[in-house]
RNA sequence: GGCGGUAUAGCCAAGUGGUAAGGCAGAGGUCUGCAAAACCUUCAUCGUCGGUUCGAAUCCGAUUACCGCCUCCA
């Protein structure tokens, strides 16, 4: 029985999709106004590694994750690159989709970008208006959040609190056009010079908040299953999502919140952001790290865990997934001598370390037990291979679990190629040497290769090579 | 000030009452002509203090440190 912590309750609950089978979920994306950092990320990473496991368990998922293409970001980063909203926000979807796609992260059922909803928000801010929710105010439209019930029960703030909160970011002109300072930004009247649409309060554009609940609700229905995003969502985009959907509809929102966890850079500890100055893009973090290495880091940390992004964790996941890269490896390397039929006994165990892994998962996604299974599984797969005789079922059985288990994580085994006649050449040369027990010479063969980058290994059915990926990190 | 999180071996980290999973690094060993890879063995009493209990990393109280949110933020 697969359980989550929702936010809303902070407790692990029992999942349950509103229908059998399906998981509609909605997950915050970025604003496209620069690369993604690896906090973006690492959000993506937890939210697919999420989903992946989902639809291991056989769930279909409708996936829908925003674009945010413009805001007062947007606007500053059009501006001093002496360009157009619209085109910063391509620019960066399109890098937005090469780091992902790097990082084997699923393309969203949906990718829906705020400047194409933006009838859908005004009408969502009328509904909201008309309801009392909602007032103009010189041209901007703001919520009334104390109307709103429940406002707080997200994050568990008391409204009252929030006021002698420690707001560092208050806008005074915006502040004298609210009628309570808790109010927060539906429709944000335009300056001079800055991109926006008509709507029946003048020029302007939506706030942050207000897309969300549009698309969301949109694509997915008045109440889906899961709503995620990153801690620092939770307040306020978060709360404000559900007093504007939850005022307009009536209905429950999302039935279950899921926030992961930070991403810290150095030894400080700290959260990586831009004001901190310790700001890392993923753009750049692939010019020297396998894409494959960062996604293994990330996604074997449990999402609701902070990370530490340090150079010694990304070489312990490196060392990790060679590790499961060379057991897969190893077991490949016998299908080709595997005798036919089976082992009854390899294949039980087989799906015993499955079953664990299910269980470790179903327990709020738990991936450091998850991968424990994983790495159990490995050694299984690199006994079996030193056995004199396999047997083929067995070995593609094996092949085949540990596949789907890393694909869990968005591991996909690199395919090794074995038939460069150059190489092949050398290492007949090799083994004629060294039946002739000149191991000058065959040493020789095997420092030149390694020079090259490839690495030879003796077994018993005969001599292998790999390229080193040393060095890729 | 309000709300929340974390503290387990050199590092990452699991574990919510029954006597410390797993991985990396290290050490020793098996295999090998030597290697590589793999496998085997080995490596902690759980921030501090006090309490409850036959028994606590796990419960309670206190305390310390670090981190985050409180309308830019994944």
């Amino acid at each position: 029985m697969l359980k989550v912590f929702n936010t809303l309750t902070r407790q692990k609950e029992v999942f349950t999709p509103i229908t059998s089978g399906i998981v509609n979920m909605y997950v915050c994306g970025p604003t496209v106004y620069n690369y993604i950092h690896i906090g973006n990320a690492r959000s993506a990473i937890a939210f697919d590694t999420i989903r992946r496991y989902f639809e291991y368990k056989g769930y279909h998922v409708n996936y829908v994750s925003n674009f945010t293409d413009v805001d007062d970001k947007m606007i500053k980063a059009a501006k001093e690159a002496n360009t157009t909203v619209p085109a910063i926000a391509d620019r960066f979807i399109d890098a937005f989709m090469t780091d992902t796609t790097a990082l084997n992260i699923e393309p969203a059922t949906k990718h829906p970008r705020a400047t194409e909803n933006i009838k859908e928000i005004i009408a969502f801010i009328q509904d909201l208006v008309a309801k009392g929710y909602a007032y103009e105010a010189e041209g901007d439209v703001y919520y009334r959040a104390r109307k709103f019930e429940g406002y707080g029960k997200l994050s568990h703030q008391n409204i009252d609190d929030l006021e002698v909160g420690a707001s560092q970011h208050v806008d005074a002109e915006e502040v004298n056009r609210k009628e309570d300072p808790v109010d927060f930004a539906l429709w944000k009247g335009a300056k001079a010079d800055e991109i926006s649409w008509p709507s029946p309060w003048g020029e302007g554009r939506p706030g942050w908040h207000i897309e969300c609940s549009v698309m969301s609700t949109k694509y997915l229905g008045d109440t889906f299953d899961i709503h995620g995003g990153g801690q620092d969502l939770t307040f306020p985009h978060h709360e404000n999502e559900i007093a504007q959907s939850e005022a307009k509809t009536g209905q429950t929102f999302a039935n279950y919140w899921l926030h992961n966890g930070f991403v810290t850079v150095g030894d400080d500890n700290e959260k990586m952001s831009k004001s901190l100055g310790n700001f890392v893009t993923v753009h750049d973090i692939l010019k020297t790290v396998d894409p494959q290495v960062l996604r293994f880091f990330m996604s074997t940390t449990q999402y609701r865990r902070p990370i530490q992004y340090t150079q010694d964790n990304l070489t312990d996941a490196q060392n990790n997934l060679k590790h499961l890269q060379t057991a897969y490896n190893n077991l490949t390397y016998r299908l080709k001598d595997a005798e036919a039929g089976s082992d009854p006994k390899i294949e039980q165990e087989i799906r015993q370390i499955e079953a664990d892994f299910v269980d470790s998962m179903d327990d709020d996604f738990n991936v450091q037990n998850g991968i424990a299974q994983v790495y159990e599984l490995a050694k299984l797969a690199n006994v079996y291979a030193e056995r004199p005789v396999v047997f083929k079922t067995s070995v593609a059985f094996i092949l085949k679990t540990l596949t789907e288990l890393v694909n869990v994580f968005g591991i996909v085994f690199k395919e090794e190629s074995l038939n460069d006649e150059g190489i092949q050449a050398l290492i007949d040369e090799r083994l004629k040497a060294r039946q002739d027990r000149n191991f000058e010479r065959s040493d020789e063969i095997r420092e030149q290769l390694k020079a090259q980058g490839i690495i030879l290994e003796d077994t018993p059915q005969g001599t292998r090579w790999h390229r080193d990926e040393k060095g890729t990190l």
